[in-house]
DNA sequence: TTGTAAGCGTTATCAT
DNA sequence: ATGATAACGCTTACAA
C-alpha cells in the first residue's frame, strides 16, 4: 500500500500520533466506517488539507496567524468533507455549561409557554439554556429520555414519572408536587382560595362546584374545600374532566344538564385551571347557561386567555415570574450541591377579578 | 511523604497516571481549585473511594463485576463531592447524538408551541430533541447565542438574524423565509388566499382590507392581493400592526373609526395571524362593529384558539404537521452534508369556514 | 506561520 | 473483582 493511497483511504489516521500505535485492525474499521457513515473529523480535514489539526482549528475559528492561502485550502477541505466539529469534544474542553430541561404535560396549556419564556430567559442570564419537551401523546417516555440523557438538571411537572431512576439521578425542582422528595417550588392555593371563596360568598354564591383532574382529588380541589369551610359553607361538588379546553366543555354541558334537574343547584364553578375554564364558558353557552347570571366561573393559572374570551375570565393567578425565579435558584442551589431535601419555596395567587364572577 | 499520606490528601492526582508526569504547580492548582469551585471529577472520587476509575464508572453505572463493599464505597464518595458526570464528555466517548434548535419570535404565540411540540415528537423518533427559545423582549441575542452555541441545527425564523456568522456555520433550516439562503419551508399562500378571497366575493364581500406586520409588505400581504387581483378586486387596504393579540386589538379600533367615516368603506379583513385577528375580533366588539355582518373576519394560522373565541374564527390553516415534518426531513439532508441550496419544501393552507367570514 | 504535545472527563477493552 | 491503557474530537500552550 502506498503512501498516497493510504492518505487518500487513511484520512482519519493521518497525522494523528496516537494512531501510529493502534492494532491494524483498528485503522482498518475507522477507515472502512469513516468512508460510509461516520462524520469527518478535524483530523480528516487537516489530512485533507496537508496541514495539522491546529492550523485546522485557527483556519475554522478565524484566529491569527493563518495564511490566507492555507486557510483557504483548510476551509475547501471542510467543506468538501461536510466537516462539523463536534459540540462535545468542544465543550469538554472549553468547560462546562448548564442545559437545564423544562418537562411538562401538554406544551399547548398556554401556562407552559408563558413559563417557558420565563425561565429561558432567567437561565441565560446565567448562560444556562432551556431545553424543552412536552410528555402528552404517544411515546412520552422516549421524549423524556432524550430530553434527560441531554441535561443537567431538571424542571417540571414529572408525575409519576419522577421516580424514574433516569431522573433520581439529576438534580430536580418539581413544580407544584409533593414535597417530599428533592427541591420543589409550591404552588400555595391556601390565600387564593380564600379570596375566590370570600368573593363568591360576597355575591352570594355558596353552592360551589370544581371541575378537577381525574384521579385522587388535587391540592387544589383540597385547599378550595378547606376555604369553603373555614367560612362556614358546604364542600364543593366534584366534577373530573381532562385539564383541557374540551375537558372543560365537556363537564360544563354535564353540569348543566345537573343544573337543570332539581338537586344540586350549583351557582359558582371553581375550575382547576384557565384552559379548562375557558372550555366550560363554551360548555355552558352552548347549554343556555348564562355566566356569570347563573353559575359564576372561575379558572386558575390567569392566563391571557382569560382576557380574550367572553366574558373575561375572572381568575387565580399565580405568580409565574416568582415561579420561574424560584425554579431557577433551586436549580442553582442543586447544582452547587446543597442538599435536595427541604429546599422548597412557595408561591401564592392573586384573584384576578374580571367578567365571569 | 507515606502512601496513605498521599491518597488522603492528593486525591485528584492519585490513581491517575497521567498526573504522575505532570509540573508540581499543575497538581497544586488543580488541588487547591478543586476544594473551592471546580466539580468533582471521576478522578477525585477514585481517589476518594481508593479505587480505579473503571470501578468508579462500574459503580455508578448498575455495571456488573463490582463487590456490594467497593460499590457501596464509591456511591458514598461521589455523593460526599457531590460528583455529577460531565456530559461533554460522556457524549464525546458515547457517540454522537443530535439537538436541533428552534427558535422563534414569540413563545406566547400558541402556534409555535404547537409546532414545538411536533417537532420534538417527529425528532424523538430520530432520537433527537429539541431545544427552543422566543427572541422577544430584551435580550434574545443572549438567548439566541446560548442556544447557537448547544445545538447541530437550527429551524426557525432568524430573521434578520439569520445573517449572523453564527448561524451561517450551523445547518438552517428557515420558516416562512425567503428561499435564497439555504433550505427553507415556504408557507404557500396561493391556493389558500384564492379560496379566501373566492369565499369573500361568494359572500358579496369586495373591500377587503389586511392588518399586516410592520415593516414592508409581507408576502402574505402580497399574495392576498394578487389573488384579489386575479378575482378582478381592487387591492386590499393596509394597515399594520404587531402580531399579537393587542396590535390586533388597536389595529380594529383603528379601522373601526375609518369605517364609521364616509371613505374607505371597509367590509372584510384578513389578518397576518390568529392571534392578531382574535385581538381583531375584541377590537371590533369593542367599537360595536358586528363580526361578520358588519365586517368579516379571516385569519392566518388555524390556531384551537379560534374555535374558543365568539364568533369563531374563520381562518387559513396552515398544515403544520406537514411543516414539522419538512423542516425535520430537510434537517436530516443538511445533516448529511447535502447542499444547503436548493433545498426547499413548500407547506399549503386550508380554508377552515367557522363563523367570522 | 505552522506543528508538537498535553489535556479536557468519560467509557471500552483487555489484562490481571 | 479490579485496574491499566487507549480512545472519543477538540483546543490551548509551547516549540520550531
Amino acid at each position: 500500500m502506498a503512501t498516497g493511497e493510504r492518505r487518500a483511504r487513511e484520512t482519519s489516521s493521518d497525522a494523528l500520533g496516537r494512531d501510529a500505535t493502534a492494532p491494524q485492525e483498528h485503522r482498518a474499521a475507522r477507515a472502512g466506517a469513516a468512508a460510509a457513515t461516520k462524520p469527518a473529523t478535524i483530523n480528516d480535514v487537516a489530512a485533507a488539507a496537508g496541514v495539522s489539526r491546529q492550523t485546522v482549528t485557527r483556519a475554522l475559528n478565524d484566529l491569527p496567524d493563518v495564511s490566507p492561502t492555507t486557510k483557504q485550502r483548510v476551509q475547501r477541505a471542510a467543506a468538501a468533507l461536510h466537516y462539523r466539529p463536534n459540540r462535545a469534544a468542544q465543550r469538554l474542553v472549553r468547560g462546562r455549561d448548564v442545559t437545564i430541561g423544562f418537562v411538562v404535560n401538554d406544551l399547548r396549556n398556554p401556562y407552559y409557554p408563558e413559563l417557558a419564556s420565563e425561565l429561558t430567559r432567567l437561565a441565560a442570564e446565567r448562560d444556562w439554556a432551556v431545553m424543552m419537551t412536552d410528555l402528552g401523546g404517544p411515546h412520552g417516555d422516549d421524549r423524556l429520555d432524550a430530553l434527560l440523557r441531554r441535561v443537567d438538571a431538571v424542571i417540571g411537572h414529572l408525575g409519576h414519572r419522577a421516580d424514574s431512576h433516569l431522573t433520581s439521578s439529576l438534580p430536580t425542582v418539581l413544580l407544584d408536587d409533593a414535597p417530599a422528595r428533592g427541591a420543589t417550588v409550591q404552588l400555595d392555593f391556601a390565600g387564593g382560595m380564600r379570596d375566590a371563596v370570600a368573593h363568591l360568598d360576597g355575591i352570594g354564591r355558596r353552592r360551589v362546584a370544581m371541575i378537577d383532574i381525574t384521579g385522587e382529588p388535587s391540592a387544589r380541589m383540597r385547599m378550595l374545600d378547606g376555604a369553603l369551610r373555614t367560612a362556614g359553607l358546604a364542600p364543593a361538588l366534584r366534577v373530573v374532566a381532562a385539564p383541557t379546553h374540551e375537558g372543560g366543555l365537556a363537564a360544563a354541558e354535564s353540569l348543566a344538564r345537573g343544573l337543570g334537574a332539581s338537586g344540586n343547584p350549583v351557582d359558582a364553578v371553581v375550575c382547576f385551571n384557565d384552559l379548562l375554564a375557558v372550555g366550560a364558558l363554551g360548555g355552558f353557552a352552548r347549554a343556555g347557561i348564562r355566566v356569570p347570571a347563573d353559575v359564576a366561573v372561575i379558572g386558575i393559572d390567569g392566563l391571557e386567555i382569560g382576557e380574550i374570551v367572553t366574558p373575561r375570565l375572572t381568575t387565580l393567578a399565580a405568580d409565574r415570574r416568582a415561579l420561574a425565579r424560584h425554579a431557577i435558584e433551586l436549580v442553582a442551589a442543586l447544582l452547587r450541591g446543597e442538599a435536595g431535601e427541604h429546599l422548597s419555596r412557595r408561591v401564592g395567587h392573586e384573584l384576578v377579578l374580571r367578567d365571569s364572577a
